[in-house]
DNA sequence: GCCAAAATCCAAAGCGCTTTGAATTTCGTT
DNA sequence: AACGAAATTCAAAGCGCTTTGGATTTTGGC
């Protein structure tokens, strides 16, 4: 072997006969350093192999070009695939600006601790806060902090003072319930998400919105609210199936509540779309591909709100890059518009 | 504000009037401390909120408590749930061991240079290889490299020379053939993973074995092979169906294309259990919940052959750390048995 | 009470990078 | 040719921790 060691500044400085300042600054694209000796660091730098310790730097600088993803362990992100395909869409945004995720895994109850530290040791240069409650305590302590962070969702109404980027959901539901409405159904029920969580909440709001402006009185005994699991959909739909007067029409937040809906609809003799329409939220999960096409080809089975998760993973990856790079300017922040697409799975109600 | 900057070693040791050395080695556990003036030391250390700095710490010790984790971005791993699953097992070990996951996206072949790459900076002690490849070039990389390595599966036969936690897909797919084969059935689908992971190659293998064990042909049309998503299941078991002399059971490498094959069945009129047998491997998926239950409570919907995902995590994990922890014993190796349990979804073949 | 051995503790030298403040070179003017 | 400004380059001081080699204090056996 000849060299024992990793190329490092200083090797590299005496090899170009500069000093380690000099190279540090062409190679960190500094104005102080003449355009031609820039080329010739840089050639060095890539013939040689040299690439600067990360930890070095991050010691240095307070920098460490990572961003920490701090998620619920036993909780309702990690534990459903939507977090997989969100971070899919980020890391995707990360790799190419050259950041890393940190990714640690935390009940809720010691994320804020778990950010301070975070902070405190300059582990990472920014943070996704994922699955916001209503009054998300997390936010008063990162912006405390000065920590940048966008917040996938919200937790407060308009113009508070953070970063986030949401779809939004009080319209989309207030537009899937008005379709069914016009239909002509009448007893819809909803088989939402767990209701502290924010997103959940809206949806619901959209949901009564709608049924209060066509006048349809709200009945308690429609509602269901819990993790969006698959089993979920499924004992939800055998309840509500099991009322004196079923509901004709099921908003479900998900879609994996959403094939426990058709699951237990098939096991009842009933067919979606003829017996029951159902609208799902269609967050695009991957491993349903845009696909879960019906027996017609190119038209989805489900009739659904939809919109990509993998898509906000992307888009809220970039609005950090941009917070990282300018954290003093206004908070940003992005609403996305769900798209609505007719599926196989809605139809007017069955006469009686 | 009284202190403008963290509590940092200098600072403490002042405080305490002891030397930084006397400090460190107090904190890290060194023996030529007297107990008496470590206690004294942690007492400071945790009442002044003393945390040291990761990057300082790496600098020094070459360490970065990190845990590799790289998966791809567009191919098959990230892009279904299992990896959500196993991360979810693997970083509550982490976690309590008080190491974080720094997860990087990138297609499979880059994913060499990025182990190249992560070795030099020593930005993680060791990482986890996803989704072995049949004969998969990464594992002679990283012994090369001489970092610490867990590979989830396999990817060469037994006696191979590094650390490995796989289940015996091979067995629990001839328990499972060799299951319907008593059951009466010879036209048995297999409705495969992608065959060039390694793993799904050994389910193929199992199925192969106890149909020839049985004496029965293997036809070539009713195997197929591909990304374990829905729609898969669902075209697959479409195409299976219209075949001259279709399958009376099918073998699907994962609940998830099982669903799609359930969605084409009732598609089709058909009742899994009545018309056609299924038996999927299931890795216990948090969002199907052990449940996925069928409408008899308490009985899986799905006969399956089951090991979950996330123990798998966590497992994996732990060898990790413990290979961290002695980089030059004998490699570890675990290989688990898979739960064989009957659900509703098997019977013997119908008559014609 | 004495001395070697054992137990403690410390000063200082890195780890590899960035950055300050100063030194050196180059260049346009007069 | 001389001079101040502009353009380059550099030496050295951190960043906060670990660790080597040595200094100092305690201990134990006689």
């Amino acid at each position: 072997m000849a060299t024992r060691k990793a190329m490092n500044l200083k090797m590299l400085s005496e090899a170009l006969g500069l000093s380690q300042t000099t190279v540090s600054r062409a190679l960190n694209g500094f104005p102080e350093v003449a355009e031609k000796t820039r080329a010739r660091v840089v050639e060095a730098a890539e013939r040689l192999n040299y690439r600067p310790s990360p930890s070095a730097a991050s010691l240095a600088t307070g920098k460490s070009r990572m961003i920490g993803h701090v998620v619920s362990l036993s909780e309702h992100i990690m534990i459903n695939p939507h977090f997989a395909d969100f971070i899919a869409g980020a890391g995707e945004i990360y790799a190419q600006s050259g950041y890393d995720i940190l990714l640690r895994l935390a009940p809720l109850e010691e994320q804020e601790r778990i950010y301070l530290n975070l902070a405190e040791d300059q582990r990472v240069d920014g943070v996704v806060v994922h699955g916001p409650l209503t009054g998300d305590s997390r936010i008063g302590i990162l912006n405390a902090l000065g920590m940048p962070f966008v917040v996938h969702g919200r937790c407060d109404e308009e113009g508070a003072d953070y970063c986030w980027m949401d779809v939004n959901n009080r319209r989309a539901f207030h537009r899937a319930t008005k379709f069914l409405l016009d239909l002509g159904h009448e007893r819809i029920a909803l088989i939402n998400g767990l209701e502290t969580m924010n997103f959940a909440e809206r949806r619901r709001q959209g949901y009564e919105a709608a049924l209060a402006e066509a006048g349809v009185a709200l009945d308690e005994r429609l509602l269901h609210s819990a993790d969006m699991v698959e089993p979920y959909g499924y004992q939800a739909t055998r309840a509500l199936m099991e009322l004196d007067e079923p509901p004709t029409a099921i908003l479900v937040a998900s879609v994996l509540p959403a094939m426990g809906v058709t699951r237990a609809l098939v096991d009842l003799g009933l067919r979606a779309g003829e017996d029951v329409s159902v609208i799902a939220f269609d967050d695009c999960l991957s491993f349903l591909q845009s696909g879960y096409k019906g027996s017609a080809p190119d038209i989805p089975y489900f009739t659904a709100v939809r919109s990509s998760i993998r898509e906000a993973g992307k888009r809220v990856a970039q609005l950090l890059l941009e917070r990282i790079e300018t954290p003093d300017g206004p908070p940003l922040s992005e609403l996305w518009e769900a798209d609505f697409v007719i599926g196989q799975t809605t139809a007017p109600p069955r006469r009686r």
